[in-house]
DNA sequence: AGTTCAGTACGAATTATTTCGTAGACCAAA
DNA sequence: TTTGGTCTACGAAATAATTCGTACTGAACT
């Protein structure tokens, strides 16, 4: 294994945010998507997007005079990752701690609410069936 | 207002988790819980303890040789400070997401979902009353 | 060839955090 | 009063992240 990459800073993951959504960029590309949201040099970006080729976030190719950059990681895993390194930081590890102020400590729609409904109802068929609990109703066979 | 205390870096944050947990102590006290979870010198949590102090992030009370620190901010604050930065920087600003990433990538007991289920239904209590909602089904009455 | 333009590369300053050595203050015991 | 232990204060080094100035490179245009 070649090592997983580190966690992103919070500039590095500016960075990401624009690769993922764009697609593969060029530093000019992502500076100027940045540019938009606040104030940066183009050399600070392409300083940042420098250093994450070498910490694996990013790769590169260098074809022409102009590099194209494009995320080495992806967003599904990052926001896994850095998930995980805040809950265990912030709630000392219980992601059920999280959801509980993230949802109420503001304020959740009722389409919202319905979305993570029918997600709690797809853990409990989940969980009913990986490990026979002998809870509630229904097991539907296969 | 006298300006609210900046988010306190990770070191910062392990020290807040001890004052919740233990209340009031002293540096040496802290620092012997923090010896249980990694190796850091006394001055080291002193110094990071004094940063606090000017930062506004804990109080003082140097009555004897030895100062007692207690935490200045509360656990439920600081946690949604930082909920909220980090949902801003990981999720695009989406509390939703979070929380799908957080219930969907791990396993969830049957009782956390309960619970979810349980804050879910206050939500929606709250939102019928707040708010008439010209959506789903009945609207009381005052 | 010389100039210009759009890039990259490099080095350095700045700021924040973490870490600790060392010095000074104070009390208590001998 | 001297010695020793327990604290705090201060300064400084080490590391990391951010920022940008400046120099270099190569292609395109005259």
């Amino acid at each position: 294994m070649p090592k997983a990459p580190p966690k992103p800073t919070d500039s590095e993951l500016e960075i990401l945010h624009v690769l993922w959504q764009h697609g593969p960029a060029t530093v000019r590309t992502v500076n100027e998507q940045m540019s938009q949201q606040r104030e940066i040099g183009y050399t600070t970006t392409l300083k940042i997007m420098q250093l994450m080729l070498e910490k694996g976030l990013v790769s590169r190719d260098d074809e022409g005079r102009s590099h194209v950059y494009r995320a080495a990681v992806r967003e599904q895993d990052t926001q896994g990752l850095l998930l995980d390194k805040f809950v265990a930081a912030t709630f000392g590890g219980s992601a059920l701690k999280l959801v509980m102020q993230a949802l109420g400590n503001r304020k959740t729609s009722a389409d919202e609410v319905a979305q993570i409904r029918r997600l709690l109802n797809d853990i409990e068929i989940q969980n009913a069936n990986s490990s026979p609990s002998p809870s509630d109703d229904n097991a539907p066979a296969v």
